[in-house]
DNA sequence: TTAACAAATGCGAGTAATTTGCATTTAAAT
DNA sequence: ATTTAAATGCAAATTACTCGCATTTGTTAA
C-alpha cells in the first residue's frame, strides 16, 4: 500500500468517526466497519451481506440489524425496496439515485431521477393529510437484456 | 337487495372470473373471494388482512400466499411496498396510484402521479442493461398532520 | 489517569411472516 | 361419468428479524 493510499483510507475514515459523532453515536469499530462497507460498496446491502463483507471483523448480526436500523432513523442510510426477502440500504449521500431491478435475474443498474423532488413537492401540494415528505421510494422492475434473450 | 344492485354485484363477479379463465386459472371460490376483496377495498393489503375480510369464506392462509403471490406474477396485483412488516397488494388496474405514508402512525393517502410513465421511458432510455420496464414502486413517506402536531 | 456510567455488544431465545410437503379435494377436459 | 392436473388445507419448517439480559466498552468528569 502506498503512502498516499493510506491516507486517503485514514480521511476516510476519519469522515465516517465524524458522521458517528455528529449523530451522538459512540464510535465503535463495529459501526466504523459497518460504514466502510456501504461507503466501498454503493450498492443496497441487507444485514446479511454486510456480514459477509464484515468476515474478518466479525459484528454479531444483531447488532448489524440495531445499526442498520439506527442509521436509517439518522438518515445515514437509506432504505431502498426491491421487493426481495429483505430489507436494504445504501449510503444516503450526495449520490442519490435510484434502481433497475430485473425481476428474473435480480441485476440491479442505477437509474438517475433528477425529477423526484419536483414530484415530491407536487405530491405534498396535492396532500390533505400530509405536512412533510421526509423520504420516497422510485425503483423500476424489468427484465434485462441477457435475460430477455433466453 | 334490491335486483340492479345483484346483477351489479353478479356482472362484477363475472368480471373477475374472466380474469382468472384470461389467466389460465381454475375458477375457484377462494380465488374469486379474494379478487372481490382487492375488487372492493382500494388500499393495500397483506395476506392478513385479505384473511381478515374473507371472515365468512374461510381460506386457508397458505393458500392466500399462494394466491397473492401468483396474482402479482400475471400482473392483476401489484405489490406495494409501505416498509411495514408485511407485504401487501392492490388491484392492478386502471385505478393506478401511489400512497403517502405516515412513518409515525401508518396513515396512508393515496398520490396520483401522472408523469411517472414518463420517467419510467426515459430511465428504460438511458439504461445499459434493460430492454424492458414492467412496473415500480413510487412511494412518499413522511408526517402526517395529526402526528405533526405531537 | 482513573473511576463511573450510559451506551453498545454478543449471545441465545423468541417472534412473526411466509413457505413447503403432502394427503385430499375439486374444477374442467374427455 | 371418468379422469387428471391443479388447487387446497393442514401442520411443520424456514427465514428475517427482534428482544432480554449479562457483559463489555467508549466517553465524561473528577
Amino acid at each position: 500500500m502506498k503512502k498516499g493510499d493510506k491516507n486517503n483510507s485514514k480521511n476516510k475514515d476519519e469522515a465516517l468517526v465524524g458522521v458517528l459523532r455528529n449523530n451522538g453515536y459512540k464510535v465503535t469499530q463495529g459501526r466504523i466497519s459497518i460504514l466502510e462497507v456501504f461507503s466501498k460498496y454503493h450498492i443496497p446491502l441487507n444485514a446479511e451481506s454486510v456480514s459477509g463483507y464484515l468476515k474478518n471483523k466479525r459484528v454479531d448480526v444483531a447488532t448489524i440489524y440495531r445499526t442498520l436500523k439506527s442509521f436509517e432513523e439518522k438518515g445515514i442510510l437509506r432504505r431502498v425496496d426491491l421487493r426481495n426477502d429483505s430489507v436494504c440500504f445504501e449510503m444516503n449521500d450526495s449520490h442519490h439515485h435510484h434502481h433497475l431491478v430485473c425481476k428474473k435475474c435480480g441485476d440491479i443498474e442505477d437509474v438517475d431521477v433528477c425529477e423526484i423532488d419536483r414530484l415530491s413537492k407536487i405530491a405534498l401540494k396535492n396532500s390533505l393529510k400530509f405536512k412533510l415528505i421526509i423520504d420516497h421510494s422510485l425503483e423500476f422492475f424489468g427484465v434485462c437484456k441477457t435475460c430477455n434473450k433466453v
